[in-house]
RNA sequence: GCCGACGUAGCUCAGCUGGUAGAGCACUUCACUCGUAAUGAAGGGGUCCGGGGUUCGAAUCCCCGCGUCGGCUCCA
């Protein structure tokens, strides 16, 4: 049988070879670096016959071949890992534990009454360490279904059991599963597909990072068990190299810098409830006018409506029954209100205050719209999940004809927005949920347009399924934040559903009433969150149009502070958001707080500057750059503004 | 909401097995008048998250709340 080498040459190997034999017909080395081999994509472990059908593009994967190899050792690590808690906690049970970006996990049911936390970590790091410089081989067998359940009863080890009853019930009729692969390692056996590093000692290095509690199946209304987790490298340097880099993530944290800043507080008095300082106001502002102004040329309209309504509103919208839950209720004299979770009734009122023509669509509503969420308190994170959320919200109300322009131009602002910032979004289109309002033909109709108009602008997307509106499917835009995790910003919502619950019209040119289609459109998503993302995104380094201080004055000595102010009084008359540092400290501390603070501009005035009518500019991170006259900078920095110039790097 | 951890000055944190609180930074005052990332000295500042309990005595031990952090579920 011949297979084919990345670099083109073939190999030849007799029938039944195995991964092991085509890494040693290549070469002695590469057999002793091997620690699996891939062929067509599909990795397999080295002791496995190859297959023989396909292409059979074969690649010896070793320490070299990056993620690939990683994602090996890290599940061999959970593997050693599990077998650890066994031999340390009897009557633990196992459930699952694959590798994940950057790492692994392993689920446990620990016995009744104990628990672990990082404490523990030192002895169970030393049971595998144990593990793995006894060199442990991980032996692959497939064995019937019917063996496998017995070991894993007689073990009590009913998560296996379950996962073994779920595989075969959920084989397809054509291919039924009638064996199941376990994979031992020392007094190990776990119930895995694979694939592994050929023995434990491929792990060179490894550490157990956090517990943490996940539901069985990731089902809330299963048990909460016990999750390890955990990374492992090929090298002690790599491991650290990768501890430094979440250490340095972390400084971009936006609660950190919210906090360093000055932009935003907490308050144990309100949680999840962001309290803006001025600095926090002066960004916040910024992209608000960015909004405003663009949501203008866009043909939208502001509006401002009441967070506070009759329950009426929402046992009508639907909310009542679908989103009672997240809602803050009160009474006023004696009657029941709500505060609003979200903009689209209030918009509606303002819709059907008036008769509409065909002609006036599409009507734009555009609002900061501050909706109140009762979010689940262990859900809070800083600026990014809260319970007061300013939206940046529209509405559109548009004909069936209009709907994929509509929903196309929403796309092409919300495109705008974030190459404005350098973000890179996810698209991700979530389609009907179970929890939901409306007829499966209006679900249909919906879902349609919205893959019509991301097919014709040609943008890249996956599918989320069961996770649109309750109302509507919708397209949403995500974003990383500064440790990895995903946050939902943008959303374009289609909806067919709130228009028929309230029985808004427009009269057509048929002189026939007709119902509205309602798109519902957030780019920003929040500000809190979009000011969040943009904080870490940029280090707490905002570029210079909305930076909280956009230059400050530092005068180098008590007898230059009236020529400073006078500096001062002339940015801030030119619209520049500008402070005068006349501290009694020496020149160097001045800089040295304004280069923590971030201030993109330092202007040092001295003797020389005073005399000839100039600033000293320093940039942050640039550095000094020289004197220049007052105008000089001010059209600069002017400029910087007024094009909205991405003037710091992306963190 | 669930699991685990944590909560001491504005911030970052120390405070061992119980004996009524400490550092650095920040702040205030004074002196210095300084040229591109920290001038020096003195001083002020704490219901040790809240409430119960154990104890002669609790920041420290126990219980119950609240909040925060990391996950899970959920979500903009």
């Amino acid at each position: 049988m011949d297979y084919l080498l990345p670099n083109g040459d073939p190999l030849e190997l007799p029938d039944g070879a195995t991964g092991a034999d085509a890494a040693a017909a290549i070469g002695p080395g590469l057999a002793r670096a091997a620690l699996a081999v891939k062929v067509d994509g599909v990795t397999y472990d080295l002791a496995r016959p190859l297959p023989t059908h396909g292409e059979r593009r074969l690649e010896v994967l070793t320490e070299r071949s990056g993620e690939q190899a990683l994602e090996l050792i890290r599940h061999d690590a959970a593997h050693v890992f599990a077998e650890a808690m066994l031999e340390l906690y009897p009557g633990v049970k196992i459930a699952i534990g694959p590798p994940i970006e950057s790492g692994f996990y392993y689920d446990l049911d620990l016995p009744a009454g104990v628990s672990i936390n990082e404490d523990d970590f030192p002895a169970i790091e030393a049971r595998m360490r144990e593990h793995i410089e006894a060199d442990e081989p991980f032996l692959r067998e497939d064995v019937p279904v019917a063996v496998a359940l017995d070991r894993y009863r007689g073990e009590g080890q009913p998560y296996k059991v379950e996962l073994i009853e779920d595989l075969v019930s959920n084989a397809p009729a054509e291919a039924p599963v009638e064996t199941v692969s376990l994979y031992t390692n020392g007094s190990f056996v776990d119930l895995c597909r694979g694939p592994h590093a050929p023995s434990t000692r491929r792990i060179k290095a490894f550490k157990l990072q956090s517990v943490a509690g996940a539901y069985w199946r990731g089902d809330s209304k299963n048990k909460m068990l016990t999750r390890v987790y955990g990374t492992a490298f090929f090298s002690d340097k790599d491991l650290e190299q990768h501890l430094e880099r979440l250490e340095l993530a972390r400084r971009n944290d936006h609660r950190k810098l919210g906090r360093e800043l000055g932009l935003f507080m907490f308050s144990d008095l309100s949680p999840g409830s962001p309290f803006w300082q001025p600095h926090g106001m002066a960004v916040w502002n910024a992209l608000a006018e960015l909004w405003r102004e663009q949501n203008g040329a866009r043909g939208y309209r502001e509006v401002k409506t009441p967070i506070l309504y009759d329950v009426e509103l929402w046992k009508r919208s639907g909310h009542w029954d679908k989103y009672q839950e997240n809602m803050y209720f009160t009474e006023v004299e004696e009657r029941p209100m709500g505060l609003k979770p979200m903009n689209c009734p209030a918009h509606i009122q303002l819709y059907s205050a008036a008769r509409r023509s065909y002609r006036d669509l599409p009507v734009r509503y555009s609002e900061q719209g501050l909706v109140h969420r009762h979010e689940p308190s262990g859900t809070l994170h800083g600026l990014l999940r809260v319970r007061h959320i300013t939206q940046d919200d529209a509405h559109i109300f548009c004909t069936e004809d209009q709907v994929e322009d509509e929903v196309l131009g929403c796309l092409e602002f919300g495109a705008f927005i974030y190459e404005l910032f350098g973000f890179e979004a996810r698209l991700e289109l979530s389609t009907r949920p179970e929890q939901r309002v409306g007829t499966d033909a209006m679900w249909d109709h919906a879902e349609a347009a919205l893959v019509r108009a991301l097919e014709r602008r040609g943008l890249a997307y996956e599918v989320n399924a069961g996770d649109g509106a309750f109302y509507g499917p919708k397209i949403d835009l995500h974003m990383t934040d500064s440790i990895g995790r995903s946050w939902q910003l943008g959303t374009v919502q289609l909806d067919y559903a709130m228009p028929e619950r309230f029985g808004i019209t427009y009269t057509g040119e048929d002189n026939a009433e007709h119902r509205p289609v309602m798109v519902h459109r957030a780019l920003f998503g929040s500000f809190e969150r979009f000011i969040g993302i943009l904080t870490e995104h940029f280090g707490g380094e905002f570029p210079v149009w909305m930076a909280p201080v956009q230059a400050i004055v530092l005068p180098i000595s008590d007898r230059h502070n009236a020529y400073g102010e006078s500096v001062r009084a002339r940015l801030a008359a030119a619209g520049v958001r500008c402070e005068l540092d006349a501290r009694g400290e020496s020149a160097g501390r001045k800089i040295r707080d304004a280069e923590r603070r971030r201030i993109p501009f330092m202007l040092v005035v001295g003797d020389r500057e005073q005399e000839s009518g100039q600033v000293g500019v320093r940039e942050h991170r640039a550095g000094d750059t020289g004197a220049v006259s007052i105008e000089a900078f001010l059209q600069h920095i002017g400029e910087l503004i007024s094009t909205l110039a991405l003037t710091t790097p992306a963190a």
